[in-house]
DNA sequence: GATGAATGAGACTTCATTCAT
DNA sequence: GATGAATGAAGTCTCATTCAT
């Protein structure tokens, strides 16, 4: 398996960093090849192609959200608190990576429409998630039985993400973590019983 | 002034078309230059570069929306009732106009991170006016007077945003404008007080 | 028309000159471009792609063949003097243009399958006028009115492009066209009734 | 020898297969590797580099002709059936190796000038033996004693050739061997006496 | 002898912008 | 003011060959 190569991550790690500090438009193979140590055409021993290398680097970094999530949804008490936990991981995660949150935020939206594409399908593996956190907390009656799931999906998916943008195009300068009460609470006002 | 010659507004709104039709990435100056009737080289009478154009599309139909809360807020009688207003407003002028919605939901955030700067700059105007209606309503009471209002503006354009940019991904396939009670209701629980 | 204009005929010339002296596979589009004295971006104002300008080169060139044949076939006497004198022109014109010579019977057949298909066809329009000169010899008798056309035709093409290949080959070293008296016998032999 | 090991075929008999299947500039060496069973790095212990490995499939092959053209000699009678008989044997050996076919008639001809020039130096051995014939034509007054040698042959071998490339490109839908008697008479009736 | 992961040079094409008419 | 022909910079990917194991 490709992945677990030691190169695969190295290329990775590369692209974030290449990506991050360079701009989506400005990182060229060439750029992340040097970063990560290897040759251009090494590249190429790992990935199809450049965009191959983008979604990689999507799918590989959102494991880490998509593992998290299932370990709050496994441990979680109620669904309350698995929805919160969800926001401070999502905070945390990018907060610890100032490199993948600029990624992520800013410069990964620039992609053609292929690309997005590919990156929403990953997306929706994540969403899948916290639609199971609010099917189970309507079910439970913690969460307003009545409300549009979808509509409460984007709810919540909408702040965190504009939270975080907000966050990066400035320039990461408050602690974004800790934010997440009031965040919170102002979510949960919206959708609870 | 340039922008009340007829030129102006034929180019503008050629992209607005071209955009929407062919994609950010496809939609080149000599596109914009056929759909409007003109020569490449008299977009440049008007404009000073492509990267004008685009932002000068966001400006100009910007306005709408600035011009239209600005009426809203004069006319309104709570703040609840102006925020929602605010809402439903943004919903309609955008589900009027598919490509306008396609052009800022989808495309233009592909632009690069200078585009991008100065799009904000112009969104700014809009937030600035959400800011007064949230203050107006903490200080009378409507909504809750310890919120934080930076968040409270970003859980509220977060969730417009989303759910009409989710409206534009599945293709303008059911309608948006019908959303808005539901999405009033989820974002005044959240804030009022 | 773009053929008309001056820069298709420059770039035609230019292209058959850096190919005969860099061959095929260096002949690359800068390089093109530097010897018709015009940008690299400007080729693609007047030809699809490099392919394109292949194939153009071959047409072009090749139309001069068709015409001093069509010119033959309408001057002609009897069906011997037309096929002799369309040897000789054959001789002629290449002995005429040595860049072009290496390009037609050297250089050009390295190109991959889909050149060298549009190639045939092009080829093929020769070869029919090569045809209806046989034809009509048989009809008059003057050649053997039993044989095979398809097999004349390829003893008369395969054997002018064996020399000729030849004496690219030996640096065109020797004079081509005071060959074809002896080509010209040894092929009418072949055929005559 | 390296010739002699059983690795040196398997390569040269993987690369006319690879070649005739995929096209002379889809053939790359790994392809080659891998339809012979080896490593890419094993092909080269047994040949210099990639264009050696094509010298080489030319020089094997043409072998064989050059062996029955040689046994054609010796025990053939009159200089005229020694002729018949070296246009049946190159006819034949192509007509049972469609692959062969291919290979020499379309892909290899694709390849750079220095290539086709090592090819044309392997080519010129059996040249030399069809030279033979006509020299003991001549002599012996079969054929005309005054014509040009050099002509003769390229009368012959363009001849040969280039109906053997039609029904190559025709997609052998023809059976090429029973042309042998025509091309015979057409051939003969140029050169003899 | 055999392997196969790694290397790195090299070129076609697009498109925003200019400027002579 | 309007035109549109011309410009030229810039980057992805392939594949023959090597060499440590």
């Amino acid at each position: 398996m490709k992945k677990d190569k030691p190169k695969y991550r190295q290329i990775i790690d590369a692209a974030v960093i290449v990506i991050a500090e360079n701009g989506y438009h400005h990182a060229q193979v060439s750029k992340i090849a040097k970063q990560a140590g290897v040759a251009d055409g090494t590249i190429y021993l790992y990935f199809k192609n450049k965009e191959d290398i983008l979604i990689s680097v999507f799918k590989e970094k959102m494991a880490v959200f998509v593992g998290n999530l299932q370990d709050i949804i496994r441990d979680g008490t109620s669904s309350s608190e698995k929805l919160k936990a969800m926001i401070e991981n999502h905070f945390q995660v990018l907060a610890n990576d100032h490199h993948l949150a600029t990624v992520t935020q800013l410069e990964l939206r620039q992609s053609n429409k292929e690309v997005r594409l590919k990156i929403n399908m990953i997306l929706r593996e994540y969403l899948i998630l916290l639609d199971d956190i609010l099917i189970e907390g309507m079910e439970t009656k913690e969460f307003n039985p009545e409300m549009d799931i979808r509509l409460a999906r984007q709810l919540i998916f909408g702040t965190v993400d504009e939270v975080t943008t907000s966050w990066v195009m400035n320039d990461h300068k408050y602690d974004l973590v800790e934010l997440a009460p009031k965040v919170q609470h102002l979510i949960l006002s919206g959708i609870k019983a």
